[in-house]
DNA sequence: ACTATACAAATCAAGACTAGTGCGTATAGT
DNA sequence: ACTATACGCACTAGTCTTGATTTGTATAGT
């Protein structure tokens, strides 16, 4: 029907990156506002569209933030995926870069924002903020199975990765920065994974 | 000058507790409503006095509030030390008693309000909203410590007490209850001081 | 060592009104 | 496959007034 399906056409590429550049301007406006108090006009602006082109795009200001937080959580577990993958690197080090991704990079003064206007729109978002930090649970858990060698550990990474999760959790709101997240999570994964 | 120093007079016993009631429902009326829009009215109301009698015990609003939390917060450290003096039951359950004193009470409907006011208002009550959780982390730091006969693990045992305070922080925002708060930081302890 | 009553001053909630902003859509043009 | 312009509708922000609360204190009484 649309863009969602790929398309033979020519210009399709073109139109793909289109919608994911407009995306990523949206969701760092929406970060810096917030929501309520971003303006379609400044979206449009920030992309230098005009206004009716965004409409062009999205339909409606909710579901083009839905769709720029599902672009930005889904780019997140996909670089959190590909950190995990590359069993080259000690598990410890790719936690670490993993939970970098999905967390950590959100810390700082700035970046702080994105994560605050996903936290303060659940009812607008809908499931997507609870299948999402799902799935990285359970990217976390295979990390830590696959590596684990007795079958007690083996049973144990569930609940090595929901303690793990737990901590990143609170160092997300008793961290300023992403370096003393960082830190202080490396501890926490090297007592978790020894 | 005033009750804080102990004084001869007969009346001083009676006179304490009195405060310390006028405090303890004060401070459930503070996390009921918030601390705006609690009125001193109501609070005196609560404690069955009169509301110049209030002010008799207390010169300000502000200072009856800083009062309550301050005797709720030490009231919880002192649980806190009572149950991890307890050397007759081992480390693990020591330890989740302790953070079910600091934390685990504080999740349920009613009572996350207090957590709420105290965390709303850190202008009014300046140091002690900082000072009293170090205080915690000393006491599950010391509590470890003393446990552990190798020296490599005394020597990590802030690390692993900061780690399991992150946990409990995290899980004091992702818990709906105060159980499946305990459930989960039981497994946490038992990861960390294994 | 309080209670009951009262009071000035400050603060706050409620209502009404106005001005402005922003959403979604339509239309004409390129 | 868009841009430029414009329009109706809803909602929000700001302003003002008015009435009610609330704070802190004072005073008289027990």
């Amino acid at each position: 029907m649309n863009r969602l399906t790929p398309s033979p056409s020519p210009s399709t590429v073109a139109d793909t990156d289109r919608r994911t550049m407009v995306l990523d301007s949206a969701m760092v406006t929406f970060a810096r506002f917030g929501y309520r108090k971003t303006s379609m006009e400044e979206v449009a602006r920030a992309a230098d569209i005009s206004r009716p082109g965004l409409y062009f795009l999205f339909s409606s200001k909710d579901s083009l933030f839905r769709a720029a937080v599902t672009q930005a959580l889904e780019r997140d577990l996909a670089a959190v995926e590909h950190v995990l993958a590359d069993t080259g690197r000690p598990l410890a080090e790719r936690l670490l870069a993993a939970f970098d991704q999905w967390a950590g990079r959100y810390i700082g003064p700035l970046t702080r924002d994105v994560a605050v206007v996903i936290e303060d729109n659940p009812g607008l978002l809908g499931e997507i903020v609870v299948t999402t930090p799902q799935r990285f649970e359970q990217l976390i858990t295979n990390a830590i199975a696959v590596e684990a060698k007795v079958e007690a550990k083996q049973a144990a990474a569930g609940q090595v990765a929901q303690t793990m999760i737990s901590a990143s959790t609170g160092l997300k709101h008793q961290a300023a920065s992403r370096d003393f997240y960082l830190e202080r999570l490396e501890v926490a994964i090297d007592l978790l994974v020894r």
